[in-house]
DNA sequence: TTTTTATTTTAGGCAAGTCTAAATTTTATA
DNA sequence: TATAAAATTTAGACTTGCCTAAAATAAAAA
């Protein structure tokens, strides 16, 4: 079985919001996520559930069902593949693959995703630190980690990932030089607007709160 | 401006059965590579001469305007890049890589492309012995070629490229061990059905005229 | 040159995926 | 609990790309 680019992306949609919502994802949401009208929505889920996709209840909600699941997952997992292709070896910033993964997602062959990730070592995460799942579905888990923003003063911490990774939130860090690797040490907590100060290397970067709380760190 | 997926396929179509027919190309000939029906083609092919991609006078078949020319040339490269790809560093052969660089081809994204050609160190042909164009559109000649059928006893040469990539046809020469960069020399020739016999390495094989007429080679 | 055949185009229709506007149902608020 | 607001669904329409059947045109054969 094969499927359509727009079900693939509404599966994918629905897998991710669903992570956030414990499974049940409304019309709206998925509406405002896919940037489509709630109606669209509408007419789609009703396609995805005759095709066991997913369950659907009218005016409940949807959720996926294994078989749902199965092919968001497979989709995370080309996307976080080619990510790391492009970063890896084409030379492709972290903040540049996004859309284009977007597109190579979709290229269906089993071989071909297989050898990807042959050459490119069976990686287990991607340039923003997501965690790429296995073939048969298992996401790697991330070793104990915490939010910037949820540190301590005087915490010590190695950037691991990010909780967005929109364009302008990665070229952002990029600017002050936050990558993924990075050591970072807890300065100074400003408790009025919940901003830090923390130190990476030889400098001292003031955070503030939105930022800190989509820095994923692992404390050391 | 960019272009769907079918308009890209029906400009690369138009061009590379124009190569043959000298530039101006039948409905018929359209309907026939692209398995649709004619009256399909004659929607679409409305539909390019409305955007300036073709020229096109009713009953007179379709020729390519220079826009319509570069835009498939660019498809042509993605397409073969991308087979480098596969073979070169995926371990794909040469027989398995044109229907997934069918759907790569169409991936949007001119930063990919001059990345993957470099990362590729911007090959001039590819696992078929097929031209790579340039980024500006320049198809790279092969040195002075011949086809194995019009080779004359005691000729030698080495095999370069391949006049039919289907993969029955391939993987038949991968049967018989030639693939490009093997040496060949004509032994017999046999004018009652036009087969040949050659010997590649230490081996001695007949060549039917079928397949000696695909097989390019440079002789030396 | 007329007739037959092959090619191409037109007419009308269908599935996928989207939209706007209106109707329905659910949820929140008074 | 009644009413207002928000969320969701339905109805009807549009575009893209394809189809079948029929009509129009061009090419080949008589
Ligand atoms: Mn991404
Ligand atoms: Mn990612
Ligand atoms: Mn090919
Ligand atoms: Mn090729």
């Amino acid at each position: 079985m094969s499927y359509t680019k727009a079900e693939e992306n509404y599966l994918k949609a629905i897998y991710s919001i669903g992570v956030k919502t414990g499974d049940i994802v409304s019309t709206n949401d998925l509406a405002q996520r896919l940037e489509t009208k709630a109606s669209s929505i509408t007419d789609m889920i009703k396609k995805l559930s005759a095709k066991d996709l997913i369950s659907y209840e009218k005016y409940k909600g949807v959720s996926l069902t294994s078989t749902g699941k199965k092919i968001a997952v497979s989709i995370i997992r080309n996307h976080r593949l080619w990510e790391v292709f492009l970063v890896e070896r084409l030379n492709f910033k972290w903040d540049e693959v996004h859309e284009i993964a977007e597109q190579l997602e979709h290229i269906k062959s089993d071989k071909l995703i297989d050898n990807l990730d042959d050459f490119l070592d069976n990686p287990k995460f991607d340039p923003h630190g997501d965690p790429i799942p296995s073939k048969d579905g298992i996401m790697p888990k991330r070793e104990e980690s915490a939010i910037v923003n949820e540190l301590s003063l005087g915490d010590e911490g190695m950037i691991v990932g990010v909780k967005n990774s929109k364009k302008e939130f990665l070229q952002y860090l990029e600017e002050i030089q936050l990558n993924l690797g990075k050591k970072i040490e807890v300065l100074k907590i400003f408790s009025f607007d919940n901003s830090v100060l923390i130190k990476s290397g030889e400098r001292e970067i003031t955070l503030s709160d939105q930022v800190s709380k989509n820095i994923i760190v692992k404390r050391s």
